[in-house]
DNA sequence: TCAAGAGGTAATCGGATGATTACAAGATGG
DNA sequence: CCATCTTGTAATCATCCGATTACCTCTTGA
């Protein structure tokens, strides 16, 4: 999060951020919209602390995309993009000698070393009922399924359970449990089950990501 | 939903809701809470549209709770309550021949019947970063592990698949797959592989349970 | 019968926030 | 070198929404 070049010592902080494309300012607040999302949710989100996140004024978050809504859009959609890619890369993975629900397993925990994918993805299917964002979620989900379904060569029986799954690990991820797991003997307990020996690499993967977002202000 | 006494038959629908002593009222307004919140999320909804699904007025909602923070923390408790209690009940029925783990099984499908109490507890799941809610939403997460664990007896392998899948209806739930699966062959394989032959049951529920909210307005 | 309390609302306020407007400063090409 | 396009901001607007205030109308019991 470094800020331009701070020409003198103090003063103020508040220069303009560096000039760069648009289509790569577009990028970096697709990323921190992604994060401040995942975090807060659509609604409890405001454009100007992904602004803030992005290293950019408010109004320029919202001329670029002309909308908060139209922003969380392109958001929910570039996570699924990505969430499938990853899952592609994983099944086509033939040197991998693990079976292939293997490879997907952990290409899903990998995924989850960025906590914003998976959190702004979830994020959007809670809104079903927004008339807007509902479909695009709907559509987002079910394109995951028939890509496990038809690249995958998966059972739908052993679709629904990866997916329970995955699932599970985001309503975790979503309440903090994997945060607040300290003293927590039982959370410890249900943690270990989920994400095996994998565990230490979640906490890992969340510890190497600092709070981006002060919870409110 | 009806409003009072209708004195005559046009004119003004917006009399003075009826008097009742305020613990009745409050469970009302918990009941209308739940269906919103779960709808909306915590951000999403207001205290107007909790207030009108409960035909009471706005300024009355924030009184009887304080805040809508409060309100929210309320309905979340109260659903987790509601949860376990279904939960022990179906623990408890040893007249059922069924196994633990089919009871409790039938109990959750049971429970979605009331959209409300799943969606608006998953709403609060969400919400793990807020100070007030994050802990409220583990502690009451945990809860539900921990009961099954100690009264059901089971495996934290078991309760964690339980879990899973538990959250996967919840998801597909709220993304609103349920009902809009007209047409869509890949969104009925799902469903009929998640539900099963309950399919139909968890679509009459939500059939008989009418928009109780307008989308926005 | 008439305080006093409980149940409930209309009106309104103030802060938050998405959006708009107008403008400034760096790049770019002829 | 200067017109024009691009990248960006400050200021401000309009609206929504949670909260507060002041008030009204029933009920109740001494």
């Amino acid at each position: 999060m470094i800020r331009s070049a701070p020409s003198s010592s103090s003063v103020d902080d508040r220069l303009p951020a560096s000039r760069i494309p648009a289509a790569e300012r577009r990028e970096l607040i697709l990323d921190a919209a992604t994060n401040v999302f995942g975090e807060l949710g659509y609604a409890g989100a405001t454009t100007d602390q992904v602004a803030k996140a992005a290293g950019i004024s408010q109004p320029y978050v919202v001329r670029m995309f002309g909308s908060k809504e139209n922003l969380f859009v392109e958001v929910m959609e570039r996570t699924g993009d990505r969430i499938l890619e990853v899952f592609r890369a994983a099944m086509a993975d033939t040197d991998d000698p693990r079976p292939v629900s293997a490879r997907i397993g952990a290409a899903y925990v990998d995924l989850i070393e960025d906590r914003g994918i998976m959190l702004s993805l979830m994020q959007g299917f809670m809104l079903g009922s927004d008339p807007r964002i509902g479909p695009v979620a709907r559509a987002g989900f079910m394109r995951i399924y028939k890509a496990l379904r038809d690249e995958g060569g998966f059972e739908p029986v052993q679709i629904r359970e990866f997916l329970a799954e995955g699932m599970l690990i985001n309503t975790l991820l979503a309440t903090g449990i994997t945060e607040s797991l300290d003293e927590d003997a039982d959370a410890i307990e249900l943690l270990t089950c989920t994400f095996g020996d994998k565990l230490a690499l979640v906490r890992d993967g969340l510890a190497g990501n600092p709070a981006l977002i002060s919870s409110k202000a």
